[in-house]
DNA sequence: ATATAAATAGGAGATTTTTCCTATTTTAAA
DNA sequence: TTTAAAATAGGAAAAATCTCCTATTTATAT
């Protein structure tokens, strides 16, 4: 994690969605930070110092089993909000952030914001929004995919998740994400490229046939 | 729904939870109903002119499909808020509300009430405190009992929805919210009966060995 | 009390998904 | 470049879950 300066931190400090959200009051305090892909930006049970404001990249949110394995709760794309849990009820980090790409986050340190955001209803009431927002949308995908067949699943993932017509995330990745073995993927997958809706170069694949992706997406995606 | 007026009324807007997420003023606009089970209160799509806060009973938030079929998104116990949503983002409504068993409910037209509550700062901290707790609490239940088999997340479900020993719910409601299969629930079911767990009286289940059931849903409840 | 609808009960077979392996390919690090 | 670790690939069998049926029991409304 690396303090960017000068015009670049500037740039992003004039971020839309970001002056949009907060008050300019913590403009002072705030400051930008770039990230490698795979750094750890909070781990769960540590006290938590800032609040973070992810303007570019992409982060996993997930937290550990007693058992010591993995459950990712989320992949969040920027523009997103990390640590608003701890900045309402004072308390250490629920879960684990780590990035997933390269990122920039705009950092705010809860010493001096903590008392301006919580006494801003502007901000409360957008943070609240937002947040509501966030978690209809979840629980939405939640509840209009579970229950699906996975190869169905898969399909609306793709598409929610390509970059142009390339699909590049790793099936470790996907299974956690969706809650399915590894072995079950890699069945999946294959059979989509059999099928013809993938294509596939190395480890990247390819969207050859969105047409009939869609449509085999079209049961969760609806409505 | 039926207006409750006089002292009945008066020991319901005092309630413990309600006095203290509400600012004082909204108690001159609200007024108390009751509701028996299976009265819609909210339904898709229509406006909305109130905020509800449920004192004693239990709704079901539920949303429509394109095909015509009902998906249950939870079940909330008393005492809650409902059509926070509609409260910060003005728009017609995002979900279905029902009824399971007769409610009391507070009223809180949103014509004088949102002015109010969104200006206060107070409330809008705790409403967004709320909002994660509850969002938190959904994600959490959602990871953690995801890929577990259906047995040990009705035995999880059992112990989160009893009533002192028994256990009353209809297994249509329980394949309905644990996104289950009707057929399947029966013979999970069958097997907690059999296995020893749970005991059958008509249609009613009663808790036997609450330590073993436990156990079964140790996986999911939380670390 | 009687009729009717809702809820329960469970057989049988098909699908979906998991677990457990083992082998190969790709990426990252020394 | 060599080596080790991570990721992919897929066989085989078991377990979980679903769909389709058909009866029976329970609750609800005459």
């Amino acid at each position: 994690m690396k303090k960017i300066e000068g015009k670049r931190s500037e740039h992003y400090l004039n971020n839309k969605s970001f002056s949009d959200l907060f008050p300019k009051q913590v403009l002072s305090y705030a400051y930008v930070c770039e990230c490698e892909a795979g750094e750890n930006l909070v781990r769960q049970g540590q006290q938590i110092y800032d609040l973070y404001y992810l303007v570019e990249g992409r982060c996993s949110i997930h937290t550990f089993l007693s058992n010591g394995k993995k459950m990712t709760l989320s992949n969040v794309n920027a523009p997103a909000l990390i640590g608003e849990i701890e900045l309402l009820d004072l308390r250490n980090a629920t879960f684990s952030v780590r990035t997933l790409e390269d990122s920039v986050l705009i950092v705010c340190p809860l010493n001096p914001c903590r008392d301006i955001l919580l006494s801003d209803n502007r901000f409360l009431r957008k943070l609240c929004a937002s947040i509501i927002r966030k978690e209809e949308y979840s629980a939405f995908k939640a509840i209009h995919s579970s229950g699906f067949p996975l190869k169905i699943r898969i399909a609306d993932f793709i598409l929610d998740n390509r970059e142009g017509n390339l699909f590049r995330m790793k099936k470790v990745q996907i299974a956690d994400l969706l809650g399915a073995s590894y072995r079950h993927v890699e069945t999946i997958m294959s059979a989509l490229v059999n099928e013809g809706y993938l294509g596939k170069e190395k480890l990247i694949y390819r969207i050859i046939d969105e047409k009939r992706l869609a449509e085999l997406a079209e049961p969760i995606s609806r409505e």
